[in-house]
Formats: structure tokens, sequence, C-alpha cells
DNA sequence: CGTATATCAGATAGACTGACATTC
DNA sequence: CGAATGTCAGTCAATCTGATATAC
């Protein structure tokens, strides 16, 4: 098994941490570490093809979510919240703004009247398509460099790590 | 090879995309997702202990940067923010803050007048040193559940990703 | 002089909480 | 009536940018 790498940075973090503070087991640290730190580098590509759609990561969540969603386009406030992990009070402002700029209108429900779905105007699933299509594009120059065998290995352990961490549904 | 596994959030994400837009290859997108997705879930489960110490996140890696660093725990703005990925004025608050709290002090600094050095309080640094061991305790219990054959694979992984993602520096 | 190092003021985006209105 | 669904107002923590001062 090749398991031979090169030093990354978070290798250099543990080092100075098993100089400083010896009695410290960081081995889950390296892993955690890992993760943000891929997450966080991950995060400021992608929000450049995000931003040559005039959109930020958060307002191309919410179209993605209504578009995947599937004709006709529309979910209530509480599963788009619910879907984007945040408060209902932050999506409301959310849709506001996406409402302002046309991407999505409100329509009223007739199965219940407490809530006004979200719905994606014609502007709005336009712009959604071929932000999706360059999202997915940059995401596979990203990865390029990586083999197909570390990838499938990668999403394997990190679909493991996922279901601990999911907190229990149902 | 035990490649089997259950169906995750991300799976259902790409289930529905391959739905609405099958001209789409998802794969990239559902490693980056599950990247995305734990790096969030974890952030909780980490700024719980952070708390308890009365730490944000940020505020924990300042102070860590600076107890690593090794006696006398004295940096400079300019390591810190480097090292944290943030920029100068961002900085300048952060330490602020600290300073007002008393975890760490300013001191001139002889070599270059350009700036006053942040160095970790006797308060600061025994704070410290009891958030990371609470820190890296909690780590280990969130990823307790992980197999260690799962957790070696995951992590020399993830070291290939970061060093393809780091900007190549030297 | 030109570069590097920080600070500061102002602006911004994203988020949360708690109160409230409405509907189921 | 109690629970669920959103909205709104207010607040907050974190961030960035651009202007500025100082020192190398």
């Amino acid at each position: 098994m090749a398991t031979e790498r090169a030093r990354d940075a978070v290798d250099a973090i543990l080092e100075q941490w098993r100089q400083e503070r010896p009695d410290l087991d960081v081995s889950a640290m390296g892993t955690i570490g890992r993760i943000n730190r891929c997450a966080a580098l991950l995060r400021r590509k992608l929000d450049e093809t995000f931003a040559t759609f005039d959109l930020t990561s958060c307002e191309f969540d919410v179209l993605a979510t209504l578009r995947r969603s599937g004709a006709p386009y529309c979910l209530a406030p509480t599963a788009l919240f619910s879907a984007l992990m945040i408060t209902s009070g932050t999506m409301t402002q959310r849709i506001k703004g996406l409402e302002t700029r046309g991407l999505v209108r409100r329509v009223s429900n007739d199965e219940d009247a407490r809530s006004n779905l979200v719905q994606l105007s014609h502007t709005g699933l336009a712009l959604i398509d071929r932000a999706v299509t360059a999202h997915v594009e940059n995401e596979h120059r990203i990865l390029a460099s990586i083999k197909a065998a570390d990838l499938a290995a990668l999403d394997l352990r990190l679909s493991r790590l996922l279901l601990s961490l999911e907190p229990a549904a149902e």
C-alpha cells in the first residue's frame, strides 16, 4: 500500500504541538484540521465561480436547492432552511434579497396558508442552470490532479465520517 | 475491498441532480460536498468545547497559534494573520479583543519597531493549555466511532488533496 | 525613496434570538 | 387551545477595503 506522502501545512502544526505538548495525542487534530483547511481553501475557489454569476455561495445554495427539487422549482421556507442548516429568520432575509433581484418569487400555498412558497423565476432558473454547469466544471478542475483511486478512497471515508456526524434523523 | 456504504445526505442531493440534470457529472460535487458538510458539522461540535472556555473558534486559533510557537509565546501580527489566512485589519481587531480580556499583551519589538509583538499572558497561557487539552479530547470523542484503518485512509487522501489545494509556497 | 508593517474607520454580509402574527 | 410556520426588528461577530502613519 502506497501511504508515503509529502509534508503538508497541517503536519507542520502537529509537529509544533508534539514539541510543546508531548502529552497530547494529536492524530485526531490532524484529520479534523485537514478537513477544515481543505474546506476553507475549497470555499475560496468555489466562490470565484459564483462571483462570475454575481452570486454568493449562500445565494447559490438557495437557488440550487430549488433547482434540484425539480419542476415547478417551488419549496416552502422550512424545507429550504432545513436543507441549508440555517434558522428561519436567516432564510427570510435571503429570500427577500433573491426576490428583490427577481431570481425567485413568492407564491401562495394552497395546502397551508401559514407559508408563502418560494419559486424560481424564469430568470432564476436560467441563471442557476448556467451557474451549476460552471460550478461542476470548476469542481472537476479543482480535483483534476487527484488520482481516481485516491478520490474514491477519500469519498468512501468522508461518507462514513459524514454518517457518524449527521444528527440521527427519524 | 470493502467499499459498500450506507446512504448519506449528500447521496440524496446527487440523486436529485442526476434526475434533473443528467448531463452533469456530479462525482466531484459529491466529494467536495462531503468535505463542506463534514466541516460544517465538525465546526458546531468543536465550538461547543470552545464555548465552555468562553472562546470563539477564532479566538482559540490565535491563542493556539501563540501557544504552539513555544516560549516565550510571542509572535508578530504578520505571522499570526498569515497562519490564520485572514487580513491584517481583521487581526488587529482580534488582538484588541484578546488584549482587553487580558489573554494577550503587546510587547515592543526590539528588532523591528514597525510592529508590537503579541504575547500570551499568564492567564492566556493557562487558559489555552486547558482549552487545547479539552479540544483534543473532544476531537477524539468525535472520531471515536470511525475505524482506525478508515481514519488512516481518510487522513492520507485529505493530505494529498490539501497539498494540491495549498497555494504553491516554499 | 519605495516597500513593509500595522492600525483605524467605515462598510458589508451573514447569522442568531426573541417577539409576534397567523394558521393548522 | 397548543403546536407549527414564518416574518420582523434588533443585535452581533467576523470580515474586508482603503486611507494613513511609521519604520525599514
